[in-house]
DNA sequence: ACCGGGATGTTCT
DNA sequence: GAACATCCCGGTG
């Protein structure tokens, strides 16, 4: 059995641009699923045009405003959710998107959330996909990852981040395209699109 | 494999 | 009233 040690808060109490790489390959965690995270994407608040900090804080974005490690859980296209793990300094408006990861555990209740999903790699193959998959919910929003508040935290079991993980644009915006703050690790089979 | 359209409702302008 | 950090399904090739 690998160590397994809860990521504390110093590690989200950073640029989310260097926490960014370092999660590929840590490990989301709750309850008894876990699934090893492939692909993640930086949003920078105030001047990032791309992210809901964007424009200062509202009822809906607040959790990205709060302290380092909190989960910032959000609703969106009018059926699906997506988490984050807040990154910097309170106030700031900064946190990672967990857009992809590889189920480890828990692979039968991830199907069963998840009818659509036709096969295992495809469970938490994006990022409403990996909420729908772990059942994370507006009911998590604001949950402290670095001591498992609500049973959801992220681990290292060993694993390194990759030496040259893939870096590109990010998904789905209609604003800053052109930032490169989209990290997968190269040629995983459970990134959100083939990189 | 690839592409196009519809779902579905909260949030903010 | 528009936009939305998306996903699924059914078409075609």
């Amino acid at each position: 059995m690998p160590r397994r040690k809860r990521l504390p808060r110093s590690f989200y109490r950073r640029d989310p641009r260097v926490v960014a790489p370092e999660l590929l390959g840590k490990v989301l965690v709750q309850g008894g699923l876990s699934a090893r995270i492939v692909e993640v994407e930086a949003y920078c608040g105030a001047e990032d045009p791309g992210s809901h900090a964007y424009r200062g804080m509202t009822k809906r974005n607040a959790t990205m405003f709060g302290p380092a490690g909190g989960l910032y859980v959000y609703f969106t296209y009018g059926m699906h959710w997506c988490a984050n793990a807040v990154c910097g300094e309170e106030g700031e408006g900064v946190a990672v998107l967990l857009r992809a990861a590889e189920p480890l555990t828990g692979i039968e209740e991830m199907r069963s959330r998840r009818p659509a999903a036709r096969r295992d790699r495809d469970l938490c193959r994006g990022p409403a996909r990996l909420c729908q998959a772990f059942g994370l919910d507006g009911s998590f929003d604001g949950a402290n990852l670095p001591t498992a508040d609500r049973g959801v935290t992220i681990v290292d079991d060993g694993t390194p981040p990759p030496v040259a993980p893939t870096i590109g644009p990010r998904i789905g915006l209609s604003a800053g395209t052109d930032l490169p703050w989209r990290w997968s690790v190269a040629g995983d089979l459970h990134l959100s699109r083939p990189a």
